[in-house]
DNA sequence: AAAATTTTCGAAAGCGATTTCGTAAATAAT
DNA sequence: ATTATTTACGAAATCGCTTTCGAAAATTTT
């Protein structure tokens, strides 16, 4: 059985394709009688509809693209979490996108998912502060196509649009000022993400946390480790140079790891080192010890994009009026830091 | 600028439809002049034809949906990737779908996606052994309906359609056999997917490794937990009441969860009781000790479903005629079990 | 019985593209 | 100069569906 269409149902009961699809639209034009057996016939044959007609004549899909760079990070999994409930509430699907970090990933994505496929974007750009020039050129064609347009985390500020963002020089802080409080010294930090703006930002809250305290910034103290760097190779230069007593680092998974090398190098988390670490997703709860880990809200961010999203495609809002929100972070304390001393 | 059509390139030259569109393919009925001049101003402009309209005409849409029940599961996500790696490699795009194990999104998710936004469809189903009648119905609805569909490790029987399944009787098997040969004598099962065949399937192979070594098997030692049980309180049951020395958790995050509570209560991981989980993703490396666990190849598995789904996608490999492919797992030994003994 | 109204349906346009086919104009061949 | 052949473009069909409008046929009103 091929797949059925008005033109066969018309066919088959030779009328007119516009008589069908009124009969199974439930129309009154059509007479009682015809429309029963049109709709008897269309069941039975497990007629559906083809989109792709509909989305053509609507010209809407009623879905939107969401474009992430990493799905094994956990935060952007909460995002899409967040984005997929909201779109379901509202009539929406989504359609996800992973760019793996590659830029020319994320424009292969952009035209694929820019020329009709979907009614607005959800998008956090793997582009980095240098390589912007060209690339930004890329997005930008696509708000010029007039189509919705939200970024989250890793926005481009290039880029006319609504955005939401987390405030990450305060994450950046708040965790520094957690390990200055509870003794910490010397904080080294792990960045993988240190081309980005967020990496930036969350380093500019870790400085102005120094700062507070009179303590001198210290450029050695900031490691950045690329996808394929070993890092216990990296990590035993800080470790030997400096006397550090007080980790940041800017993934989980990266967190992890650097908590299992300092381990096995035979130092005590918290004691001798105590750690923070960015993403409180699955891992951080149950390794030895516990993380404690900086949360952004994946969830609450994804629910913001795609609500502001579904305004804009739905026309509510102020046309060419954006906004950027700003979610705040929590610090969630577990055992890989001391305790605050009391008093 | 509003989204640029043939049809507004057609009237700023004062040219028909057909002469843009040829022009824009570079066809040899366009002279060079015209098409220059087009050419260009599409370029400037922006122009990017309609997908929409696109698929409908060449009535294909160089898609595939993945539909899993699942996204914190590592495997899940380990399939994901190959499949999109093979997909893209051959031109496809692909659109991931998450159903959260729940029937009713599964149903929603195949109605939207069968209705043309796709060209095939790569599907684990969350249904259970029990609701299968009414549900069949709906992917039976979907086959009939010509889409070509691969399923993997969920699989439903009763659909007739090329199949990618792990060899979870083997796993079960040889986990439970490792476990044995490493001084096991008493072993729990802990089953997040008590109600699914490959949950059945391991235990199959559990009882298997059993009946070679003369163990009875003993009921009791199957427990299954739900989603929202609380797996400390009926641990303790078993724990208390049998002798237990190993167990054999059939998803990776509980296996990590029942690590935590069994050190929280005082035993030792290997040596008191061994533990051996399914799903070899990220969580089990990194936590201590680190848990020995059961790969079931997810990427590749992923890509033999892209591999297969496209072949029939495009006609290539024999109408009608299914194919199921089983895959082998490996067992990855890390801390969380005993050493084999020499001899 | 004539007029007005309602019921019931079909023709056709449109969504944005591709593609086949036909044809006037330009060039080439005789 | 006449015929044959390219060259260069447009008209129209098509994909599957919705929707507006027009118009018989049936019903109601006067």
């Amino acid at each position: 059985m091929i797949k059925l269409t008005l033109k066969d149902i018309a066919n088959h009961f030779s009328v007119s394709i516009s008589t069908v699809s009124k009969a199974l639209h439930d129309s009154h034009e059509i007479s009682d009688k015809l429309k029963h057996r049109i709709q008897e016939f269309a069941k039975e044959n497990h007629y559906r509809p083809n989109k792709v007609a509909l989305n053509l004549v609507n010209r809407s899909t009623k879905s939107i693209g969401v474009v992430i760079p990493d799905i094994l990070n956990y935060f952007f999994i909460q995002v899409l979490y967040g984005v997929e409930k909201v779109a379901n509430e509202r009539g929406y699907s989504i359609i996800s996108c992973v760019t793996d970090h590659s830029l020319k990933k994320e424009t292969m994505t952009l035209e694929m998912l820019s020329s009709g496929s979907v009614d607005g974007l959800i998008i956090s750009s793997v582009a980095s502060e240098r390589q912007t020039s060209k690339h930004i050129e890329n997005v930008k064609s696509i708000v010029d196509y007039q189509i919705p347009l939200v970024m989250f985390d890793r926005v481009i500020d290039a880029i006319e649009c609504d955005k939401v963002i987390v405030d990450d020089f305060e994450a950046g802080y708040k965790a520094t000022k957690y390990l200055l409080e509870t003794g910490c010294k010397t904080i080294a930090i792990i960045t993988p993400i240190n081309k980005t703006k967020i990496g930036r930002l969350r380093i500019g809250g870790y400085k102005r946390a120094l700062k507070e305290r009179d303590i001198p910034f210290d450029d050695k103290l900031i490691t950045p480790i690329g996808a394929k760097d070993d890092l216990d190779f990296i990590l035993s230069f800080i470790l030997n140079d400096k006397n550090i007593d007080g980790i940041l680092v800017l993934d989980e998974i990266t967190t992890v790891k650097t908590m299992a090398i300092i381990k096995a190098r035979g130092y005590h988390v918290p004691n001798d080192i105590a750690i923070i670490g960015f993403t409180n997703g699955q891992l951080s709860k149950y390794v030895t010890p516990a993380l404690t880990m900086v949360s952004q809200h994946g969830t609450y961010i994804g629910e913001t994009c795609a609500h502001r999203l579904i305004d804009r495609i739905e026309g509510l809002g102020s046309p060419g009026n954006f906004e950027t929100k700003v979610v705040k972070t929590s610090l969630i304390v577990r055992e890989s830091t001391r305790k605050i001393p009391l008093g």
